[in-house]
RNA sequence: CGGGCGGUGGCGCAGUCUGGCUAGCGCAUCUGGUUUGGGACCAGAGGGUCGCAGGUUCGAAUCCUGUCCGCCCGACCA
């Protein structure tokens, strides 16, 4: 027996996830995992096993941005998952901000011990390290590609798995092991570079509004939340339902330090040898966890129709033999015609759940997956040339003549990725204050019950000094998520020091 | 990495303090039947050696030591 409370019904509860958003936020969280069948953990610390439907969205993230990628000019290719250590060591910044989180692969195979157990053995020359990301191992390969300014721009991407040793994990949010793509290039002039930074932010930025429907405030990381070895930071920031801010995406210029540390240099047209401008920029499986904390809902998952695995499922519904056999034959002929009309340039995609389960049991579960539209056909529907549709992210349910709802499916899907993003749009400059006092700002960070959802995006001005920000860290673990690219420029007073201030950043407590 | 809590069939839990009958319960699963337009009902069945290793004991899920994994808090998080 549980201690909670025995009130609940003897059959569903008021909610398909327990606890709910309000309750217990980050359990909810991972019963939405767990209930829509995204990913479970697994037996390595800190890894996590993605399972069918959680990959099904990675690969829709993947082609989506793979080919915007692509459509800009860029290649991918493959680079090893071991970095020689001493590779790592070459930039000063750099090591200092991943040292700390680095596998190290020390030994090349394994013997049976006197315990019969297996021990490291052939102890190597250099240790490896697991790429926590491969600025390093591009760079020393880009030094050997790049020699004559005709070589340039270098527009690679690679998707890969890294590994940073984190000491608290949270499924999708940060695992040890994650997947990835990162964009590395190599460029003629830092203007160049630095069009390359912000092309890609946008890239991200579009990706994140329109194929997610998580609005995003583009911006530049102070220099504190810089990434270790770049000149400039940007990033893209999404308000969770929990009002915390997620960093979806980073665009890095990193100026001439990995050209100098790694040795990218290239002939000019006037004949001279000069360090060349390197960019890198990545978005990670964290989209996932983005996508669940703005979507979800305490029913579970909803997934966005332009990333959806499949659009439409069709749950046939009969008594009998007889009813099956006309039932299944006019939900079939349905998936056809659906699959012939397209969404955001594929065909749609319904499948036919004839699983022999309680209708319930079906609807719930798919639900809980967050398929962004239900159909249920049975005789009545048959009769009246009809299907029963329920749309996921409204709840809303009804009957609609056949040939409309198919006729109509593209405009019934964007839709509701339309109101997914109203939505998420709406939350945000809900909770978003534009904030002038010291008090009030330490008010709006502070809940008043203990696991209250409080706080949201604050607009407020800044000094610019790092004191203020390790401040509001120690007092309200509330940081600067990013000084914002569009919007409201005017200077001000910083509330904190009183001192001037160049515009309003964001400020925000942080996953 | 520090502090706290936890690990018992697929899932959720009871049992552990006060060692001792064949380790229970709900859900899920399987079979038969009745059902079926929002998580069905009845009857029956299968499935666990209690995270792992060692120790104490006549006897360990229960006590001790170590260790792994998870959750929460903290530090850290490009």
């Amino acid at each position: 027996m549980s201690n909670k409370p025995a009130a609940a019904p003897a059959k569903a509860p008021k909610t398909a996830i327990s606890p709910t958003r309000a309750e217990d936020y980050p359990e909810w969280y991972q019963q939405v995992i767990k209930a829509a069948d995204l990913a479970e953990n697994s037996p390595v610390r800190g890894c996590m096993v993605i399972k069918p439907w959680g990959y099904s969205l990675w690969e829709n993230i993947q082609r989506t941005l793979d080919a915007e990628f692509k459509a800009t000019g860029h290649q991918n290719a493959y680079f090893p998952l071991f970095i020689p250590k001493s590779f790592i060591e070459k930039e000063a910044q750099h090591v200092d901000g991943f040292a700390k989180e680095c596998a190290v692969v020390t030994h090349s195979r394994l013997e049976a011990g006197p315990d019969g157990k297996l021990v490291p053995a052939g102890e190597l020359e250099e240790a490896l390290i697991v790429r926590p990301t491969s600025e390093t191992i591009i760079g020393a390969t880009f030094s050997k590609w790049v020699q004559s300014y005709r070589d340039l721009p270098l527009l690679i991407n690679q998707w890969a798995n890294v590994v940073r040793w984190e000491m608290r994990t949270r499924l999708f949010l940060r695992t040890a092991e994650f997947l990835w793509q990162e964009g590395h290039t190599v460029h003629a002039t830092t203007e160049e570079a630095m069009e390359e930074t912000v092309k890609m932010l946008n890239i991200y930025a579009d990706f994140a509004e329109n194929a997610m429907a998580m609005p995003v405030i583009k911006g530049i990381k102070t220099a504190s939340e810089r990434f270790p070895g770049a000149d400039e930071t940007f990033c893209i920031e999404a308000m969770m339902q929990d009002r915390k801010a997620l960093q979806a995406g980073t665009s890095h210029h990193l100026g001439q330090n990995f050209s100098k540390s790694c040795d990218i240099k290239f002939q000019n047209e006037q004949g001279e040898l000069q360090h060349a401008y390197t960019t890198s920029w990545g978005v990670s499986t964290r989209l996932i966890g983005g996508m669940i904390m703005t979507h979800a809902d305490d029913d579970g998952m909803i997934v966005p129709p332009k990333l959806a695995p499949q659009h439409v499922v069709i749950l046939p519904i009969y008594r009998d033999d007889a009813a099956r056999a006309e039932v299944l034959a006019y939900c079939k002929s349905l998936q056809k015609e659906l699959a012939a009309q397209k969404f955001d340039g594929r065909p749609v995609i319904a499948t036919i759940d004839d699983r022999d389960l309680p209708g319930g049991t079906k609807s719930w579960g798919w639900i809980k997956k967050g398929v962004p539209l239900r159909v249920e056909v049975g005789p009545k529907d048959i009769a009246n040339n009809a299907v029963f549709v329920a749309r996921r992210d409204t709840g809303e349910k009804a009957g609609i003549a056949r040939a409309e709802f198919v006729s109509g499916i593209a405009d019934r899907l964007q839709s509701i990725q339309d109101n997914l993003l109203a939505r998420a749009k709406a939350f945000r400059e809900a909770n978003t204050k534009v904030i002038d006092t010291k008090e009030e700002f330490y008010a709006f960070f502070t809940a008043k019950k203990e696991n209250e959802i409080h706080g949201g995006f604050a607009m407020a001005h800044w000094n610019g000094s790092p004191e203020v920000e390790k401040m509001l860290k120690e007092d309200l673990k509330v940081t600067i998520r990013c000084i914002p690219l569009d919007g409201d420029k005017t200077p001000g007073i910083c509330p904190f020091t009183g001192e001037p201030s160049k515009q309003r950043v964001v400020f925000a407590k942080a996953y």
